[in-house]
DNA sequence: TTAAAAAAGGGGAAAAACCCCCTTAAGAAT
DNA sequence: ATTCTTAAGGGGGTTTTTCCCCTTTTTTAA
């Protein structure tokens, strides 16, 4: 059977190194190297030797994160298979990655056994899904359609001052709008999001990753 | 030059198994067991042969935490030293963690082979602190002794609260107070963590760890 | 091109949050 | 025994937030 070539995309450099450890041990794979981060990733890419069959990419990363790296190897390097590999269990970010063209999410505390079947089945089937992940999948979309909710770039950065000591009044002038306006955007997104008062908007704006604590 | 027993505390099963993958791979050192969080620990160490030299302790655990297992260890069991392992850049849990009793405090994106000197300089020296964190603890030496501000039990249950969509009279209620002595509790912690309003205090909660998203 | 939807702005009132200064009771400090 | 501190409770007032319902202008889509 062919040796599989693995690129590891995570910015802490011990996990990098120690998972790099483990595919190394596997059969069948090796890690060809290693990136802090998808724009380090992309320019690796540019030399033809350096194209992988799968890429374990973390998701939370500075400069440029997994799910938007994976959304540009989805155009640029459809052939590449990507595993997503995270804490995160976050529903919304799961199904972001996957939208973005993962063909699996692995949490942080899988078995090391499960990483080797997921990169088998990856290479064979052209994916794979964790049962944990699934459930969060399947819990969500029953739950509520909450996922759906689209929000505008200009409420985004609307939310992001509420997560800050600003009265409404000062995120106003900041934004060049009258007051009035902004009771709007309040209003609106309080219906929108299911929050009753600031502080909702606020834990969602953390939950969901739109301000970074 | 004697192996050394390595134990592994981390609730991140991957994780886990790769940094052990990592520690086996040094010479002189060798993993005996690996834990999911504090309290599985403990129940290891009442077996006498279970004891090791160090323990690579993660800080953030479901159950029993990084921080109050090293406190408890430090009392039942001072010869096992820890070195704590973490994502954790925050300079109030760093300082817990050290004042709990840690020999060091290793980020989790150290290199190889700065994990292997630390476990070296802890068996030798007794302590090993990285420069990343000397720094960082300096730092908020200089900036402010914010860290020393002291928070009763009763004004947690009340932060705790804050970071809700209740009200203030929903939390007196919850509470078993007036509405009033609420509004001195806010007071006070307005004045003592240096936030103008209630979205500040969620900020400092969270910053802090004290609310957990 | 015309109808519909979204963005921006607004009035007015009620509720909640915020601010400052005060009292009492109980413990600790000395 | 007396001062100090802390927790609990409170009065009264200002500001901010929240809510509901409305108009005008700009964009978007059929």
């Amino acid at each position: 059977m062919k040796t599989h070539n693995i690129v590891i995309v995570e910015d802490h450099n011990l996990l990098s190194q120690a998972i790099a450890g483990l595919v190394n041990s596997f059969e069948n794979f090796v890690v060809r190297y290693t990136c802090k981060n998808g724009k380090e990733l992309l320019t690796k890419l540019k030399t033809q030797e350096n194209i992988p069959d799968v890429i374990l990419m973390d998701v939370n990363m500075p400069i440029l994160n997994g799910i938007e790296t994976t959304e540009i190897l989805k155009h640029e390097y459809p052939n590449i298979k990507v595993l997503a590999l995270s804490v995160e269990e976050n529903e919304a970010t799961i199904i972001k990655m996957l939208k973005a063209g993962a063909k699996g999410y692995l949490l942080k505390d899988v078995e090391k056994n499960i990483l080797e079947t997921a990169l088998n089945e990856t290479i064979t089937q052209g994916y794979y899904h964790t049962k944990d992940v699934s459930n969060i999948l399947i819990n969500s979309l029953t739950e509520d359609n909450s996922s759906s909710v689209k929000l505008k770039d200009r409420e985004i950065e609307f939310i992001k001052y509420t997560c800050s000591e600003m009265t409404y009044k000062e995120i106003a002038e900041k934004m060049f709008l009258s007051p009035k306006t902004i009771d709007g955007y309040r209003d609106n997104l309080f219906q929108k999001l299911k929050v009753k008062n600031r502080i909702g908007l606020v834990l969602y704006a953390i939950k969901n990753g739109i301000y970074k604590v």
